[in-house]
DNA sequence: ATGTGACTGTGAGTCCGTC
DNA sequence: TGACGGACTCACAGTCACA
């Protein structure tokens, strides 16, 4: 079975469509919430494991609920 | 303003509710999924800052969908 | 503009108790 | 049964140089 690897590579994918669905790049939200780009790029690719509180950052940042973040049925 | 601990505590409130909906303990629950019974009473009370990995155990133990630990409008 | 390797410090997560 | 403490390990948060 799964860990909870294919969670956060969802949880990367949407952050990932959210944001490009707002014509925003990695850089400007990283900056907006005061975050390293390089560090979102991981998360938009599933590599790490985020926690609540980072992913209500990025929530915030990309001015949706954080139950947005998780919705995957789309 | 919040870091996100207002998210933790609506998160660990989603899980206490959902998991005694189910009449289980917080002991049961952790068994099941293999995690340690005490940390889930703090994940519970909000006073930790539990990783998307964790939070996917635990929706997988309560046998609901991740999104639902996110859904703070009941 | 995005991705990767390597790194450090701190906190996520476990295990032992006690109340 | 659940809350809390201490001590511990390992992974996450956060940064930098470079591609």
């Amino acid at each position: 079975m799964n860990n909870g690897e294919d969670e956060c590579r969802k949880v990367g994918g949407r952050i990932r469509a959210m944001r490009e669905g707002q014509d925003l790049s990695q850089e400007k939200l990283a900056k907006m919430i005061g975050m390293d780009p390089t560090y979102l790029s991981r998360v938009e690719q599933g590599k790490r494991n985020p926690t609540v509180k980072l992913l209500a950052k990025i929530a915030h940042g990309l001015g949706v609920e954080l139950k947005e973040l998780f919705d995957f049925s789309l």
